[in-house]
DNA sequence: GTTGTTTTGTATTGATCAGTTCAAAACGAG
DNA sequence: CTCGTTTTGAACTGATCAATACAAAACAAC
């Protein structure tokens, strides 16, 4: 019929990714993306309408696989403080090499940067942190249905809460605080349970 | 001896921490800047050497006063626990304005657009960390000597866990928690302390 | 009022921005 | 091999970016 597409556009997508995840959205040029994508002006804006739809995509792409993997995490038969602690040890890491490749959460780095001037970005955002919210939650209340959660606390408000955590031991890691306070924080948020 | 500037130079800081704290440093341009301000594009680059310079003011302007704040309510004769209440009711209040104005916390909005790219900005906001965090574990040793505060807990890792909180719950405010939800995290971040 | 210095407004710099145009290239179908 | 359709690359659009150049205006000192 017709020429064929040359590229893979999941994997065009999760190079976009990789160009927004590191330095933004703004501060991200629609030259970044060819360079990150490999591909030319004309294929990206043949296959995605804007930079801004780009973003989107990216943006959902990256929320599916973090997300993804917390519920993988909070599905396995560990004891609930365990997935817990590991699902906030994972955020100590990743932010650690932060120093390194300054790349953070783009999930963060959204809420703060579009959230504000972009109703739909915002409306993923809390799409995402619905399902988060819910996978937590049931977590959580499993953990208290074996006795390892104080069944006094409102489940929802402690998933809540937890969720919080993650987004401000990201804020902190970036403005200041070092490992070693970050891991008091995961011990007193686990012992707040 | 020579022609006198017809504007104060505090008060064009000022100006230019209104637009940058709505819009972020990249999303505000120097033609912003000059309508923020009054000033024309001479004035301001031959008071402050650039956009940049500018901005570091504004942020250190910023930081005085709501880490100030911070330290006149902390040093207020109120129980301690009251004083953390009040600090994160604060936040939410902050926060719900945030849907309308847009401005959200400007140290947060920096620690995350920002730090990555710019060590002196980085280095600021660390001294600001620092300057809440001995604030914060002040109150709270103070409030362990008056048996308000578990004197088994450590202050100044329940201070890291209380900056983590409003980071926490200023990132969540965007991403989708609503304020019975903030006021959740607020109820369960007192009782863990 | 003249001089010396600084501020200020305007015009302009070159770079970069997101996005478009358009013709040539590529390929499947017939 | 030809036709029809799509992809692709490169040149280009007008807008906007941070920052500068420069001369006129403003004012204090004398």
């Amino acid at each position: 019929m017709a020429r064929p597409r040359k590229f893979d556009e999941e994997r065009a997508v999760d190079a976009a990714l990789e160009a927004f995840w590191t330095a933004g959205y703004e501060a991200t040029s629609t030259q970044d993306l060819c360079d990150a994508t490999g591909l030319g002006r004309s294929s990206i804006y043949n296959t995605f309408k804007s930079k801004r739809d780009l973003f989107q995509r990216a943006l959902l792409l990256y929320m599916e696989r973090k997300t993804g993997e917390l519920i993988e995490l909070l599905e396995s038969d560990l004891p609930v403080r365990e997935k817990l602690r590991i699902a906030l040890v994972r955020i100590i890491d990743e932010e650690s090499a932060y120093v390194d490749d300054g790349r953070g959460c783009l999930v963060v780095n959204t809420a703060v940067e579009l959230a504000a001037r972009d109703r739909e970005v915002a409306h993923d955002l809390e799409r995402d942190y619905g399902r988060r919210l819910e996978a937590l939650a049931a977590a959580i209340e499993a953990g208290q249905r074996d006795g390892d959660i104080d069944r006094a606390k409102d489940a929802r408000t402690l998933a809540h809460f937890l969720i919080a955590s993650v987004g401000g031991m990201r804020v902190s890691a970036r403005a200041g605080a070092g490992r070693a306070a970050l891991e008091g924080v995961v011990r007193t948020t686990l012992d707040a349970l």
